[in-house]
DNA sequence: TTGATATGTAACTGAATTGGTTACAAGATG
DNA sequence: CATCTTGTAACCAATTCAGTTACATATCAA
């Protein structure tokens, strides 16, 4: 399971957007979250070396870098999940055999195009899409 | 980072494919994989638990229960990650909160759509295509 | 039938990851 | 200056993972 960084990111980054007036502190968003400040304030600091956003310290407040229609949940996933790798594979498949001599250039062909089409439906939708959602009238 | 389960399982379906006429130990195949014998037969429990092979205890060699062509991928991702969901979502967000509120319904809605697109590449690849690609002339 | 060899599975280990927490330095602001 | 904030290091418990040991049980050939 891909942890639940994502999920709160995306999360911080809808309250941000939604409040463009509000100056929204670490303890504010955690009480929406659910979670310990200190785990916002770690996620900010992703979303903000992924220059997502920009805070300055002291001061409470954040603020997006981009319109919401911008920033697509890839960008959010790969703030927060800079592994380049979804799939695992073993190392060192027995080179004499002749599939473990194979195997892993076959795998991570097959993995990477799984992998691909996770990202490009991420890419596809955008916190602002998230933002419509949240809002809508039903 | 998805575990090395997946990438493992389609290993030793390849082998198993492959060499029809074998009767594989686990010791063998843990011997192309590069890992312990007792790794291998705890991946081999489930995949016999989701019916894509049969083995029998005591006695070397595992075949399988369908032609290559029709074990894709996402058959056997399902096997050894029966976790359902890929994205986790943090807990019991604040009810009160105009966007806590709502995020985890359309958190849902935004990973589903990401997951069924990985899936549907998992399951457009099969075991034979593996063994296509591991075999072909270059 | 007995001995060698295999599987199936429980149990333990160390490493890594995760989310929560405490602590604290340093910036912002009235 | 007093009080608030952020940024970040450090620690913790829980979980997951892959490797390993141990052993009950099944197979099979001599």
């Amino acid at each position: 399971m891909i942890n639940t960084r994502v999920a709160v990111a995306i999360h911080i980054l809808a309250l941000i957007a939604s409040k463009p007036h509000d100056d929204l502190a670490s303890d504010y968003i955690a009480s929406s979250v659910n979670t310990h400040p200190v785990v916002i304030r770690r996620i900010l600091g992703m979303l903000r070396k992924a220059d997502l956003i920009r805070t300055s310290a002291g001061k409470a407040g954040a603020a997006l870098t981009s319109p919401p229609s911008e920033i697509s949940l890839f960008l959010v996933y790969r703030a927060v999940e800079p592994d380049n790798e979804l799939f695992s594979v073993h190392e060192n498949p027995n080179p004499h055999c002749p599939v473990g001599k194979r195997i892993n250039a076959v795998l991570d062909e097959a993995f990477h195009g799984a992998q691909a089409a996770l990202e490009k439906k991420l890419a596809s939708q955008s916190i602002q899409d998230i933002l419509d959602h949240l809002f809508q009238k039903d």
